[in-house]
DNA sequence: TGACATACCTTGAACTGATAGGTATAGTCG
DNA sequence: CGACTATACCTATCAGTTCAAGGTATGTCA
């Protein structure tokens, strides 16, 4: 039967984009890439995966976008807006309340 | 607009309920509160959710059900099956890779 | 009697990632 | 020059899941 449906991947995505664009501004193509390296291909997200996360910011105010023309090639540069960068410290913390929950319940290693 | 979505739960039902039921036979009911104090209110899953996760579990075959009357009130008691044990041990590794992943981005401590 | 905790269950809505397509330019290799 | 790959963008559909809200029923306690 296989579910065909990832787990653990639930605001991933956005937590992600925001945090990368936060340290500095990139383009989506870029960003695909990014996450594959930094994460050590531990999470890989596909450009479908990309592009709507970084509509949906942007439309909500959290990033914003600028269009740059290099070697002919159309580029769509994003940056965290103040609003994102909220939204981003509201995702942080949620991702460690939920993490350091799941970890209490699998019994592992204390926080630092 | 406020999306009142909770970010980064998906699978973790599953994960928990596994997880705890691998360690001790048990109730939904029970389950809902056991999973609130462990993880120290970090994490709180509704009764619909539980019940719906159980009775997925069930049907894959990852538990086995047992009704037991106690009190005149009925208990539907689940245990982990071998099937439900993979699946777990599967979920875990899932989550220690996402988690890993996760961590890198945000720059925060090292494994131990 | 009323209220609350126990204990089960189901349905509908909403969100979101994944997949798979589609467009177009630049560079490289034979 | 032609073919292929990498770059770079975008969208629509699918599927799976959590969540909220509702519903049933018994035991206990004031």
């Amino acid at each position: 039967m296989g579910q065909s449906n990832p787990p653990f991947m639930s605001g991933v995505p956005e937590l992600l984009v925001l945090r990368l664009l936060a340290q500095k501004t990139m383009y989506g193509y870029e960003l695909v890439k990014v996450v594959r390296i930094v994460t050590g291909e531990a999470i890989a997200l596909g450009e479908g995966v990309i592009y709507t996360a970084l509509h949906g910011l942007e439309k909500n105010g959290a990033l914003r976008a600028s269009r740059k023309l290099v070697n002919g090639r159309t580029r769509v540069y994003y940056s965290v807006t103040p609003k994102g960068q909220r939204r981003l410290d509201r995702l942080t913390e949620e991702w460690d309340r939920v993490s350091s929950g799941i970890r209490s319940v699998l019994g592992q290693a204390e926080r630092a």
